[in-house]
DNA sequence: TAGTCGCG
DNA sequence: CGAC
């Protein structure tokens, strides 16, 4: 079931917004713990440096990626799959800052998913030219473990599709501090990001992270 | 097939 | 929106 009309966030006081029956946009209302959270990906990229990925087909994925946790999703000629250690430095992945595993535990939780403890948060820096074609999250051992994504920096326009890729997507767009939950019966639901838009952020400059925090294993 | 193209 |  795709909304039959876009979805604008152009109200500061919008807390939150219903995609679906288990699927939600929680948006903070400051930034001081988002500023918090962009000074820990300087700590993460310091020990596991971003690069560039390719579908299993070949062709090269326009954002810049890395990961910690225990696990770091990976796409490689043999597939999508989760790996314990960076493909470059052939070191393990760096632990999940704790500020962004306790806010995603309390995303979750605000989104009615008791309990959840990522175990891997993937790191995607998207530059002006960077997009993401619509795409379902189903790499992950527990489907029943929701998806927390945490928007940093430039605003972007999200994509959010149905159950199959030709489903017509509704467009939000995510702001700097903005969390998407999703799981349960929205769970398996098509994604994307269509482009960045609006300023560059004052301390990120023309880039956004997007730090997408699941539950591998 | 987490990308891109070609057709309408 | 199907096809690769």
């Amino acid at each position: 079931m795709t909304a039959s009309f876009d979805l604008f966030a152009d109200s500061p006081e919008e807390q939150r917004v219903a995609l679906g029956p288990q699927a939600v946009v929680l948006r903070q209302k400051a930034s001081p713990l988002a500023a918090e959270l962009v000074a820990r990906i300087e700590d993460v990229l310091q020990h596991s440096p971003l690069y560039q990925m390719a579908t299993p087909g070949g062709k090269p994925l326009s954002v810049r990626t890395t990961s910690c946790g225990t696990h770091g999703w990976s796409s490689d000629p043999t597939g999508y799959s989760y790996v314990r250690h960076h493909p470059l430095t052939d070191q393990a992945w760096p632990e999940i800052p704790a500020a962004w595993s306790a806010l995603a535990t309390e995303a979750a939780q605000e989104a009615g998913f008791a309990q959840f403890a990522p175990d891997t948060c993937l790191i995607n820096q998207y530059g002006l030219d960077s997009k993401m074609a619509l795409h379902q999250d189903r790499s992950e051992q527990d489907l029943r473990q929701p998806v927390v994504s945490i928007s940093l920096g430039m605003s972007a326009l999200f994509l959010w599709g149905g159950m199959q890729r030709s489903d017509k997507p509704a467009h939000v767009l995510l702001h700097h501090g903005d969390m998407v939950v999703w799981g349960g019966v929205d769970r398996l639901r098509f994604h994307g990001i269509k482009h960045l838009t609006g300023a560059p952020h004052p301390q990120l400059g023309a880039m956004r992270y997007n730090l997408t925090l699941r539950r591998a294993r």
